[in-house]
DNA sequence: TGTGAGTTGGTTGTTTGAACAAACTAATCT
DNA sequence: AGATTAGTTTGTTCAAACAACCAACTCACA
């Protein structure tokens, strides 16, 4: 309410920020079409892109073709490349994961740097190393614009809360980055930027406004945009679904957690014991199901039911218009994928939620990053931004 | 994006409405004040109310208390009193509830109907005779203005897909009354309402962005209220908890679901069938547990476990700023929600969701569907409301 | 108790500025 | 050359902002 548009200036602001989104969304696109796309007169949009192009964040990228029964050639207008980039990490169990993206959420650069073992204090020289190199080589003409941070575990204001492998009470990572670079530095569970990724870089989902993207790793927990937005609880601990408790009438004991039951680490424990293992990997479990061994058949058959059983009830919680699979593990075995569909069919007869998985989990978070800390930069929080329009993945 | 405001007339429109908004949501309320809480020029606000005064929809009450320093008297302005109602139903197991509502959500009149064992074609003749009764002794200047039905079951786009206890098949009242009247007719969830009248009539949640209502009726359902606004779900069936199932490793068997062990209905018959009794209502469970009777006691131990086991599981989900309950049962019986408090502080012994009863459930189903149908009859949907401002219940 | 200074609510007439419209230039096609 | 499209320039429009005013009140002080 105390937010809406209501003079003249804060509309001018607002229509400045559609055409810069116009841009964002549809580059290379010429200011006639913004105009057609807007209901706006082509002369206000001339004067509002001549605003965005004084601030540097948009460029003229040569001219397009003209139409076919004659007439001007139309000059055709992208977000600037060379504005500055924002670096993207995310802290994975074995490898720190480091991306580096320009204003449109174009991947730059990736790297992975092995980390495992190490503990956050002396992960944090590493991640200076890179930013340093980046900035180094950079040629943009306002550098370092942001900084994000995929975490696998719960954030509430920019804080770590919660997080299982890797503790990360020592060390204020908001603190610490805004203070060396004055850029926004944003935390977020890695499960939340899985799933502003398929809203903001997956083309397919433009016209959806609910989707829950479920991360199976060594833990589960659930990304739910809602209304086109994020939505993270009060206290960041929204979708954390690994934490459920079953229902069913009986309370003998310690109530177990979903977590429990199918998350990748119970699952590769769970054989692990059976075969008086250790140190099993998941691609052990992979070479072992390619292998066709019973025991790690059966565990995975359990797996896939359980995860049936966790979207019926994320379906029944949410009604969302589409639920994403962000696992590694069914990744590496999608003939999983229909087995999931078939009991959960056979759970819902009627009215089912489509199933997708996310492809390449780790690009996914960074990108999800990425796009949260862009969005920050540009104080455009609300908006529709369609990144990676035309990414070019390296 | 596209329905941005963009161009004067839109400015000026969504204007209007705020000044609107203010006048609904602070009434009696003065020119000076909307003028200052807006941060719009006085007579810019003047010149608003002017508009909105000539379409009727707002009146001047009289004159207010000058300020202690000295002054001119404001003239205080409200919501036109006269201007029409809407009418509210409730279709409950035993009754038909019937609200009319001025355009403020003011209770006009309240009213039951025994309906018991009829079916709803033979119950239709009842709405209308409640509805031309109404309509003979209205002297407003615009009359009905829209009617709204909340629905024990799912509603898609307007129509009952499911009903467990009254065939809602046969008829398609969403159709029937527009036919006959012109105005809006909205069909909704009652868990959903009842989400929606805890945002828009209780004036202690008038901060929170994310709140649960749960329902525990004959069945279990969840509305839930998520960045201030009603999230349905694509199909309609986002809240239905009751249908969860149990994550817990076994799949032998048909698995049950969460409504089959807590409902209300699956209390009773548990009782009932360890008694050997038959017919037995929710007035008999409480006299039973009043009296100590050691079935009846050990059956709600069950329940309350059960639905601080549902809480938990809730609050993992959405994280929301509040839970409420709206269940007859634990209103008849408080002592319960202390227990429920208790069992749902062991299983998270951190953070807590606080959990809030439903004050009088009828109510609060016909206010939310109230509510929901006043804001389309205004164009309103996602301003912010404050209903039952200055509510005078009858 | 009466008067005037100070204060507040609301109206009236004027100014402002962002979007708009029309007329223009530029560049292309057939 | 005539038709068509892209973009610019120049002047118009109209809702919000502003300034000056009127209306009506309080309070202090004679």
């Amino acid at each position: 309410m105390s937010s809406a548009v209501r003079n003249r200036m804060q509309l001018h602001q607002q229509n400045i920020q559609s055409v810069f989104a116009e841009v964002f969304n549809h580059q290379p696109i010429s200011r006639i079409e913004i105009s057609r796309n807007l209901a706006l007169n082509k002369s206000t949009v001339s004067a509002l892109y001549r605003d965005l192009k004084d601030q540097g964040y948009v460029e003229e990228l040569g001219e397009g073709d003209a139409s076919n029964v004659g007439g001007r050639k139309p000059v055709l207008l992208a977000v600037n490349r060379k504005y500055g980039y924002t670096m993207n990490f995310d802290f994975g169990y074995r490898h720190l994961h480091v991306m580096q993206n320009n204003l449109s959420g174009d991947v730059l650069s990736y790297k992975q740097v092995n980390v495992k073992g190490l503990t956050l204090k002396q992960i944090l020289p590493l991640i200076d190393a890179e930013l340093e190199n980046i900035s180094a080589n950079d040629h943009s003409s306002h550098g370092l614009l942001g900084i994000s941070f995929a975490i696998h575990g719960t954030v509430d204001h920019n804080k770590v809360t919660y997080s299982p492998f890797l503790d990360m009470s020592q060390v204020d990572l908001e603190d610490y980055y805004t203070q060396k670079f004055q850029v926004p530095v944003l935390l977020e569970n890695e499960a939340n930027v899985s799933a502003v990724y398929e809203r903001d870089f997956n083309k397919a989902n433009e016209q959806l406004s609910n989707m829950v993207t479920i991360s199976i790793h060594r833990g589960i927990g659930a990304g739910l945009i809602i209304h086109q937005s994020l939505h993270r609880g009060i206290h960041g601990e929204a979708g954390e679904i690994g934490r459920s408790v079953s229902i069913d009438g009986n309370w003998d004991g310690e109530p177990r957690k979903v977590e429990d039951y199918c998350s990748e680490d119970a699952i590769i424990t769970q054989i692990q014991d059976q075969k008086h293992a250790d140190n099993m990997t998941r691609e052990d479990v992979v070479r072992l199901f390619k292998a066709d061994d019973q025991v790690t058949k059966s565990a995975l058959t359990g797996f896939v039911r359980n995860v049936a059983g966790i979207i019926y009830n994320v379906a029944n919680n949410f009604d969302p218009d589409v639920i994403f699979l962000n696992s590694p593990l069914i990744e590496a075995l999608p003939e999983l994928k229909p087995q999931i569909e078939s009991f959960y069919a056979q759970m819902a007869p009627s009215i089912r939620v489509p199933i997708k998985l996310t492809k390449n989990s780790h690009y996914a978070t960074l990108l999800g990053g990425c796009a949260l800390v862009t969005r920050e930069v540009l104080g455009m929080e609300d908006a529709k931004l369609n990144f990676g329009a035309q990414t070019v993945v390296l």
